[in-house]
DNA sequence: CTACTTGCAAATAATTTGCATGCGA
DNA sequence: TCGCATGCAAATTATTTGCAAGTAG
């Protein structure tokens, strides 16, 4: 997903390029790690004051709408977003329950699967999916073995 | 994960077997699909008066902290919750978007993963994952062809 | 008895929405 | 100009927590 053609597709949906709009995108391009709405508000707002948290949420919806970002799910009550690339390429993330800390593992378990036959038998349109993985960094596993319980 | 087990269980971390605690046990027992706190609340208010969302929620908490239930995702801004089986087997679901509705699918992509391999790759313990797969059911799908945009 | 539990009410936290104004195309 | 966008503030929703009273073991 490239800069040019994702202002494309906002144009061809009647979206338009306001300056908010475009540094949420620069914000998510430039971190490619899954970011909260909060996270990409609290950094545009150091340095570019004219934006709400308001707007990244609704920015964010029309986004993941257009399939211009995917919303993950951490478990820890706040949702993620991360830029997804034009490829249709993704991957997926080892998600530590204790720091909230994501890895990428550039696989996906759902590419071995015969989504054409699950549809037609479940008589379902599928559209996506979600998968992490959850456990503990190698940090906080020490961490839990020397304090905790 | 049979009735008598999961009161051991209980019993053994020193949780005590309360009317409520056995009701919310007994209508996740009932009803496998996955339900919302809100879900259970209703249903066991219906005949049992002496009950709280608040101690839905709370033994949600324990009942997932002792693997007797599994945290589901459904991207509608509400946690829902499924009974475990003893020997390990789960599926995934098939949400649709639109109502809400889950499927079964009575598969695990994760299976296929070499987890030892990984777990060492990335200096991870692996704990638990989760796998949904989003998209329309049929019901869904034929209103949206005839009344949506 | 006594520690775990519960219900109630109040507190959080994330996300959403109404509305008047602002601005991109 | 005109309709999409934004900021602000208020509202909603799911979930959590403090506290005093209740109860299982």
């Amino acid at each position: 997903m490239q800069e040019k053609n994702i202002l494309d597709q906002l144009r061809k949906n009647g979206y338009k390029i306001t300056p908010q709009r475009q540094e949420i995108l620069r914000t998510l391009q430039t971190d490619p790690r899954p970011q909260s709405a909060e996270d990409i508000y609290r950094k545009i707002s150091a340095y570019y004051p004219n934006i709400s948290l308001d707007t990244v949420y609704r920015n964010m919806a029309i986004l993941q709408e257009l399939g211009i970002v995917s919303k993950l799910n951490f478990q820890d009550g706040k949702n993620r977003f991360e830029i997804n690339h034009a490829d249709g390429h993704h991957h997926h993330h080892l998600v530590c329950i204790k720091c909230g800390d994501a890895k990428v593992v550039d696989l996906c378990p759902f590419k071995s699967l015969d989504k054409t036959k699950l549809a037609k038998e479940k008589k379902f349109e599928i559209l996506g999916h979600s998968f992490e993985i959850f456990g503990h960094c190698a940090a906080c596993r020490d961490k839990l073995g020397k304090h905790e319980i």
